[in-house]
RNA sequence: CGUGGGGUAGAGCAGCCUGGUAGCUCGUUUGGCUCAUAACCAAAAGGUCGUUGGUUCAAAUCCAACCCCCACAACCA
């Protein structure tokens, strides 16, 4: 029995939750769930990044105090996230007073590795933030957004030296030691390594006030990075609490968009604290809507919340488990939403259960005892990987084997010719084979797994409502 | 010359590393079955594998050049 944790990234708390979010949150279920499955313990950490002056501006605009409108928001994501039925253990804000108190602990550990510097450069006003000498060249000189020119603008800064660890992180993704996947997004990470310069981790307090002080400097508040990445160990009770019990972290899953901060400053900070790296950074790819990046301009956003009303959380786990690639970028529609509901869920599935339970019905079935079975080789693998969307394919092909079965063994000319001994032989291993596929199926449909472990113990009936009702 | 990914049947993808008669799912057409949510099973049709050139007895697969699409490019999952 091993301890595992599991993380998912911490969404920022400017908006509300959104069909990109519940990947992250599913891929770490699927991942928690499995390993429950194979007997581990499992921690499962999920939270809120809640600092910055884009929510303290959005606060504002809104005419709320900043706690009211994190606190609010926050709940909306814990909400969200049990809507999913996604069973995490550990909820960290990074407004909590305890993770506060961590975070400028973490700081002091750091600061071998911290310098202040002075930084100048382009800054819009508009936008407030500095441009990069190209991005001012490009616009000649002028905020294309704010229509205003850029000032020359200077402050200090507190920055985190990551030349200091570049070759440890370097060889600890290459000798896999710190598995990135997919495995082709290493050379990216090992480019952007090379010429990542040490990362600004503080803004003067003037400029930014919604964010956790900097210990032993009244004029510098911590900018995102320490904050929001140091979430991962704070809520397992570092500094003070000995983590080892669960840290290095199994798996960590973020969006590809913040990879390079999980795979660079992450792994630099928790080498400057002298703990281990994560085993597994896993990079999911993001969810399209008609092929286009969901954006609000377009209107092609995807409300989750609609999709789990219409359908339920199980149709919805199954289109994003099997349908959305583990790692790539997918696209969503409604129809191919629907499609796959009425003909894989519906037909493959929920009229196998139909069937199968009224045959045993008919014929007065009743399974005796169910062996204990290995999971398939084939199936463990590609969960070990990672490789969730194909291990689900891997069900579905039990799933649809048992239905050729069926009609191949056509137990209902069994029953009329009589043929007792050999029709409860072909029924007993089908309802074996399609246990044995539910509890496959288990990390991935939990509430279908176990309606289909009631369905077929003890005396077997057909549900009175199928698992899947047609919607068409 | 920013970095990375991709271009294979109507759609979505696998195959490419380790060359050798082009495969899966959905859709379409036809047939079968009747236990089931008009569900299930079988068969068929459908592709000059982005372009051009090279290596080879043989290339989707290796090499070169080019074209096109997408994502990322320090804070919009």
């Amino acid at each position: 029995m091993e301890k595992i944790y599991i993380t998912t990234a911490i969404p920022y708390l400017n908006g509300l939750p959104h069909a990109g979010h519940a990947m992250d949150y599913y891929l770490a279920d699927v991942c928690s769930r499995y390993q429950k499955m194979l007997g581990n313990i499992v921690r499962f950490q999920a939270g809120t990044d809640e600092h910055g002056n884009k929510i303290y501006q959005k606060a504002k605009e809104l005419n709320i105090p900043v706690k009211d409108y994190v606190d609010a928001n926050a709940q909306k994501f814990k909400d969200f996230i049990k809507k999913l039925d996604v069973e995490y253990t550990d909820f960290v804000r990074t407004t909590d007073t305890e993770h506060e108190k961590k975070v400028q602990e973490i700081w002091l550990k750091l600061k071998d590795h911290i310098y202040l510097a002075r930084y100048a450069g382009w800054y819009c006003t508009g936008c407030e933030r500095y441009v990069t000498e190209k991005e001012y060249k490009e616009n000649n000189g002028i905020c294309p957004d704010h229509q205003k020119p850029y000032e020359k603008l200077e402050e200090e800064n507190y920055y985190l030296r990551i030349s200091d660890f570049k070759e440890q992180i370097r060889e600890a993704i290459l000798s896999k030691r710190m598995l990135i996947l997919p495995e082709f997004r290493e050379k990216e990470i090992l480019k952007l390594l090379d010429e990542s310069p040490d990362v600004s981790i503080s803004r003067p307090k003037e400029q930014l006030t919604w964010g956790v002080p900097v210990p032993d400097d009244d004029s510098q508040v911590m900018y995102v990075w320490i904050d929001a990445l140091a979430n991962y160990i704070t809520v397992l009770g570092f500094p003070e609490k000995d983590i080892s019990d669960f840290w290095p972290a199994y798996a960590q899953f973020v969006g590809k968009d913040i990879l390079r901060f999980h795979a660079i400053i992450w792994p630099a900070m928790l080498l400057a604290l002298g703990l281990e790296l994560p085993r597994t950074l896993v990079s999911h790819g993001m969810i399209l809507s008609n092929g286009q990046k969901m954006s609000k301009s377009i209107g092609n956003v995807i409300d989750p919340i609609e999709v789990l009303d219409k359908h339920g959380t199980e149709a919805f786990r199954y289109f994003f488990l099997r349908h959305v690639d583990t790692f790539s970028d997918s696209d969503f529609t409604w129809e191919k939403f629907e499609d796959s509901y009425n003909n894989e869920l519906a037909n493959d599935l929920g009229n196998l259960v139909q069937r199968l339970a009224t045959l045993c019905f008919k014929n007065n079935f009743e399974l005796k005892d169910l062996p204990e079975s290995e999971l398939p080789k084939e199936y463990t693998e590609l969960m070990d990987k990672f490789e969730f969307s194909r291990a689900f394919d891997f069900v579905w092909e039990k799933v649809q084997g048992i239905n050729r079965k069926i009609d191949e063994d056509k137990p209902w000319s069994l029953a009329k010719e009589g043929k007792l001994t050999e029709l409860n032989q072909v029924l007993s291993s089908e309802v074996m084979d399609l246990l044995e596929a539910a509890k496959l199926l288990s990390p991935f449909l939990p509430e279908t797994a176990e309606r289909i472990a009631q369905v077929f113990s003890g005396k077997i009936e057909p549900p009175k409502e199928p698992l899947f009702p047609k919607t068409k």
